[in-house]
DNA sequence: AATTATTCTGAAAACGCTTTCAGAAATTCT
DNA sequence: AGAATTTCTGAAAGCGTTTTCAGAATAATT
């Protein structure tokens, strides 16, 4: 029923139900001016009854705007990109805007086309959750539409850009090892593909070493191998680690994925987890506390961000300067270290 | 660059440069008449030169299409939705249709709420993933809008379903631990909250009972415990079935969730898989392959769903009757079950 | 060469709403 | 009570395309 009216109903019919011009019912359809209370009521009664819903096209292309904030997110079915989403959800939930969400796929092409498609729809605001885009492509739209950029640090725009302090993380995950009596720390990490996208895997990874060198410990290259993130090489890796014969008593990843891989390759070899080799991970995915053992992991505070950025557009939107954070993971605690 | 004509250039301008009428620059546009030779490539030009891109809303508002395909899920983050909406972006990858996506995020309110955004947004043809629309509304709208809806069973609407075969599903695992010697199996399911949407959640047990019956043994009730589908509940229920105190051998669960929670439950009470109880679940899930051990599970063709349903959105807005097979899920054979 | 078909093409009318402009109505002020 | 304001309200002009209609060009027939 409530469906039923979509296609005809105008504006025309409810003016001429609640006898008033058009300009009126837009008038207190979208609250533009005073309309006696008498008018007013007349047209609510005649919007209810011919369930009047109205059109999209013909608001945004007479209004200019949209209503709609773009998000291009790069996958889906990733748990932090999920949570990201979800807060921007939240941060959108009370207002007159209205997500509209495109996938990029991590795939360079298919996230052009789809952040043009977003443009082209007219978005009022955009909000991009890491992926490769040009900054150079960035910083041109950002000069005519809010744009924030989610979970990436883009030099050129520091006013646009939402991160977290991965250096800080990737220093305290390895702390965390250091205090707990491991000496013989790996780290798996990804190499720098894209120089911009994976800046956040090799600031933990910097983190790693500067906590390593503060315990005044020798860094060792032997103690760290290249995985690309994905579960895989996580088992990869420490095939790879155990084939150089460099003893070590825990692992931390630069994502729980390959953590998760790498405790396969350790149940393969018979190494267990945490007795033999402790083992902690970053970004605290949702089967993080289902792992066997639960994997301590640095926490990403996902959904906060989306929040925080679904706000910062809205600001950007009202000319407002944005309050933008640098956020902090945490570490949870659960049961992959042991004490060395 | 290619971004910076965005606000400006019209089809009046083009028209102008390409000294034609804007009618002909629609034509050669869309294709929609011949047109000669020379003006075609003078407009061609006249668009790349001036960077011009059509106003959607202009484009929808005068012909009365949007060129969307709404896409309705419950969920971005779980692998399977994932999945499926991944099938669905490359179904609708060659045509001239984008998908707009929203989330119900499993919550009634929004679901709703999302389901008339898309609506309002007047997309073309739409496609549920799941959740809990009442069937009369989504009959409603079926009348009107080309409407498929995956991963759900609509009886009232049988030429606008895809879903997979749960309960050969749910029978064919079983029939597998039976076929492994197994003859105290356990079944962790689901109540039925909504009658409608875990209706695929009774179908794996029904498959379940059949398969244990068919073996010629007797239904325990004491052997089936209920979840909500989460990890956390996989843990709850393996509690539960412990305290019972019935002897069991393995354990098939409704979804790969609590296949999770199942195992982990499993570890801290010391009990081995699959040495000491087998374990299958249903979905198989990203994660799955990485339990320790990998997970033997039921596999959901997730993205050839999302495939033949944006396949079959489409056919139906062409008015062609859509092929609409039943999917059957696969057993994928890993490491969690063993001979008793 | 005169007709008759075919192709092309521009003018103009939608599409359904917002918003400016100016006049009407209701208030307030002297 | 009349003038000066302030509030409301309708007419009409967009917004940027698509598409119908009919006339102009061009090509095909006789």
């Amino acid at each position: 029923m409530t469906i039923e009216a979509h296609r005809k109903t105008t504006i025309m019919d409810i003016a001429a139900k609640a006898n008033v011009s058009p300009s009126t019912v837009s008038r207190v359809l979208r609250g533009s001016a005073e309309v006696a209370e008498a008018k007013r009521t007349a047209v609510m009664q005649a919007v209810t009854e011919l369930q009047y819903r109205p059109n999209i096209f013909a608001q945004s292309l007479a209004s200019g705007q949209s209503m709609t904030i773009g998000v291009l997110t790069q996958n889906f079915g990733s748990p932090f990109y999920d949570g990201i989403l979800h807060g921007i959800l939240l941060g959108l939930e009370k207002t007159e805007y209205w997500p509209l969400f495109a996938d990029g796929r991590w795939h360079p092409e298919i996230e052009l086309n789809a952040f043009h498609l977003l443009l082209d729809r007219r978005v009022d605001g955009l909000i991009v959750i890491g992926g490769q885009l040009a900054e150079e492509t960035l910083r041109t739209v950002a000069q005519r539409t809010p744009l924030i950029v989610v979970a990436r640090r883009i030099a050129a725009l520091p006013d646009n850009s939402l991160y977290l302090n991965n250096f800080a993380g990737g220093y305290n995950a390895t702390r965390y090892l250091l205090d707990m009596g491991h000496r013989d720390i790996v780290h798996i990490t990804a190499p720098n593909v894209n120089p911009i996208a994976i800046d956040d895997i090799e600031q933990r990874y910097q983190g790693y070493q500067q906590a390593i060198l503060d315990a005044g410990l020798q860094l060792d290259p032997r103690l760290v191998v290249e995985g690309n993130l994905q579960q895989q090489s996580g088992v990869l890796a420490v095939e790879m680690l155990l084939s150089r014969g460099r003893p070590f008593s825990a692992i931390f990843t630069a994502n729980d994925q390959m953590a998760f891989g790498a405790r396969l390759a350790l149940y393969r070899r018979g190494i267990r987890v945490p007795e033999d080799v402790s083992l902690v991970g970053f970004d605290d995915e949702a089967f993080a506390p289902y792992m066997v053992p639960p994997l301590t992991t640095m926490r990403q505070p996902a959904a906060e961000m989306g929040q925080t950025a679904a706000k910062a557009v809205l600001d950007l939107l009202n000319k407002k300067k944005p309050n933008l954070p640098l956020f902090e993971a945490n570490l949870v605690v659960r049961e992959s270290v042991t004490r060395h």
